[in-house]
RNA sequence: GGUCCUAUCGUCUAAUGGCUCAGGACAUGUCCCUUUCACGGACAAAAUACGGGUUCGAUUCCCGUUGGGACUACCA
């Protein structure tokens, strides 16, 4: 039994090609895999698919690293770089040349173009004809290898979809590598899948059709079948494949978005995934114990950035302040302006409530400058204008001998709300509340205060007087 | 066009043949709290795509239709 499951340990991969940043696509199938491995006591290992040298970046690369390293996705082993294992691949393709399980092409782009052209008019499935399969074409006049398939079913068991089915007469013969040292896409995965003794793979639903081919090339080299799971994909409102021309893609957008990791991370393994109880606000460990794989969706799942934003503001205001604002700065310190930190602390106090992501905090912050406002703001509902004028030089009165030091909410609201309570709150606080923010919906005139500090407070309300006073005129 | 996948409230989903005039969450609406907004609380509206089977009984199983999607590269 021991060497049972020591034979079949649970091997499971992420294989990001670094042609972007890291897509939240990637990383949702990253959390899955890294899921079912920490669930079935395996391993998750990360590997970089880079043979596309035209459009693998290093920066692309940096990013996928530090993108799961920020979403605390860890891996177990790795990164591979496919660039890095040209001889393995090499190898593989001698043996199936020798086999003539292989063989070099020379169509060129245009013919195939050509050729498909005219597979589209006549309404047959398009795939490579084969007439370079015999040929003995030397290597030095082809331009690829190709990878001969022969008529037959496939049939594999997806864990999610169950039987999938594919007729293989229908898919021509697959390239596999530009030449000895240039493997493409299906050839390197196969390879490396068993190289790596990977026994699941969890990928996006976008890949079953490459599943066959894949099979087809393991058996040809006698490797043995992984297990497959295909994830359904994340949506955009339009149903179609999530998209940069839709929405925010790549992991960093969210990161720079104000978006904390554990929120994300929560709300990724809800798109197609659910627990059998109601609970919705997990933490990956939480997560990791109620995670099953047949409990994952078939259908594909629309991104509800709404929904992320509820989340995300349910961690917020989990979290720490002092970690928050340091979050913030670290994110926005340029566009913070000179403010202190204890001023910084004190917005983030006062309005936690009303933002759900890290972003929110500069419309936050630009919330307490005043700006021009007319003078209807102040008047609450229709309250006689001297009576106003009135509440607030006495508010102002009262406020002048409040001391610097006492100078908080608490005190604040201490001194000022027994006047309030005999005048009127309404017509006490309202504009107080607007001659302090200078429109029609903020925080409440305590905070505000709290936050301006005495001398903008006294500034402000002084400056509501001077338009009561003469604002009439003109 | 071909192949494959898929189909429960607007969205994410629960219910794996009866316990369901279909449950939760987000969003929406109304009300309460309240100096405004936000927060919070309460309530409401909102779905099994359609047509056939199978069955005593279908959201659940099968077939078809329709819709949606993916793939169809010398990208991955």
């Amino acid at each position: 039994m021991f060497n049972f499951f020591r034979k079949n340990k649970v091997r499971v991969r992420i294989a990001p090609s670094p042609t972007g940043y890291l897509h939240i696509g990637t990383a949702r199938t990253a959390l899955f895999n890294l899921l079912f491995a920490k669930k079935m006591g395996g391993k998750f290992i990360l590997r970089i698919e880079d043979t596309d040298l035209e459009r693998s970046e290093k920066r692309f690369e940096e990013d996928i690293i530090q993108s799961l390293k920020w979403l605390g996705l860890d891996w177990d082993e790795g990164p591979y770089r496919q660039s890095e294992r040209l001889d393995i691949y090499e190898k593989y393709l001698i043996k199936l040349l020798k086999d003539k399980k292989a063989y070099y092409c020379k169509c060129r782009k245009e013919d195939l173009e050509k050729e498909r052209e005219l597979q589209t008019k006549l309404g047959e499935p398009l795939k490579y004809s084969g007439k370079c399969a015999d040929q003995n074409i030397s290597p030095d006049q082809a331009s690829l290898i190709r990878f001969k398939i022969n008529a037959a079913q496939v049939v594999f068991k997806d864990l999610i979809r169950g039987e999938i089915n594919f007729d293989s007469a229908l898919i021509g013969d697959i390239a596999i590598a530009k030449n000895l040292r240039t493997p493409l896409y299906n050839f390197a995965v196969v390879i490396d899948d068993y190289e790596m003794k990977i026994s699941h793979v969890i990928r996006g639903e976008d890949h079953i059709a490459n599943t066959p081919k894949q099979i087809l090339l393991q058996q040809a080299l006698g490797f043995p079948e992984p297990k497959y799971a295909h994830l359904p994909l994340i949506l955009d409102p339009d149903r179609s494949k999530m998209s940069k021309r839709f929405s925010a893609t790549s992991i960093q957008e969210y990161r720079e978005q104000g978006y904390l990791p554990e929120a994300l991370v929560n709300f990724m393994a809800l798109l197609g995934w659910h627990p059998s109880d109601d609970k919705e606000k997990m933490d990956i460990d939480e997560i990791t114990i109620k995670f099953e794989i047949d409990r994952i969706q078939k259908g594909g799942a629309v991104f509800d950035v709404k929904k992320l934003d509820w989340l995300n503001s349910e961690y917020l205001r989990g979290e720490d302040n002092a970690i928050l604002l340091k979050s913030i700065k670290e994110l926005y310190g340029k566009e913070l302006g000179g403010l202190n930190d204890e001023v910084l602390f004190k917005m983030l106090t006062v309005g936690k409530a009303r933002i759900s992501k890290l972003r929110d905090f500069l419309d936050l912050k630009a919330s307490f400058d005043l700006l021009e406002y007319s003078l209807d703001l102040l008047i609450w509902k229709d309250t006689d204008k001297k009576i106003i004028l009135e509440n607030l030089k006495k508010s102002r009165e009262i406020l002048r001998t409040v001391l610097n030091t006492k100078f908080n909410k608490e005190d604040l609201e201490k001194e000022l709300m027994p006047m309030a309570d005999t005048r009127g709150r309404g017509a006490v606080l309202w504009p107080l509340r607007a001659a302090l923010s200078g429109k029609d919906k903020s925080p409440g005139p305590f905070e505000l205060m709290d936050v301006l500090g005495k001398d903008e407070t006294l500034k402000r309300i002084e400056l509501a007087i001077q338009k009561l006073e003469f604002g009439g005129k003109n």
